[in-house]
DNA sequence: TGCTTGACATAAT
DNA sequence: CATTATGCCAAGC
């Protein structure tokens, strides 16, 4: 049985809530450390699915290229981002923030 | 059961 | 550095 793929979502939502404040993970690595490899796109999911009270910080998750990634709605990248800045996570005018220095090394680095 | 879609990643152009 | 193309795997229909 190994994995319960409908538990893909509940690994998912474990290890982002690992993840502290003013720092940010990627996608990719989330899946990676959810022991999920190649599993991205699952982690998107898993987040677009989850609700507001179940204190995950899902805006702590940007994609591989330090980016906010677009949800449904124009402006809501916007959010994230200032949520992040008011942890301490900075961006420069492109939207990006330096993963090499904000990107959360967790238990193992890729 | 099979095709389409998706809050991605990586390589190529 | 931005865009395009391809691969990836699970969920929805």
């Amino acid at each position: 049985m190994r994995v319960s793929r409908t538990r893909i979502r509940e690994r998912i939502y474990s290890i982002v809530r690992r993840i502290p404040r003013g720092r940010v993970a990627t996608y990719g690595q989330v899946a990676q450390l959810a022991g999920l490899p190649g599993h991205a796109r699952q982690v998107g999911y898993a987040l677009a699915d989850l609700s507001e009270d179940d204190c995950v910080p899902w805006h702590r998750v940007l994609n591989a290229q330090g980016r906010v990634s677009l949800r449904s709605e124009p402006g809501w990248d916007d959010v994230q981002r200032q949520l992040l800045v008011r942890e301490g996570v900075e961006f420069d005018a492109a939207g990006r923030t330096s993963l090499a220095r904000f990107q959360w090394r967790g238990p193992r680095r890729r």
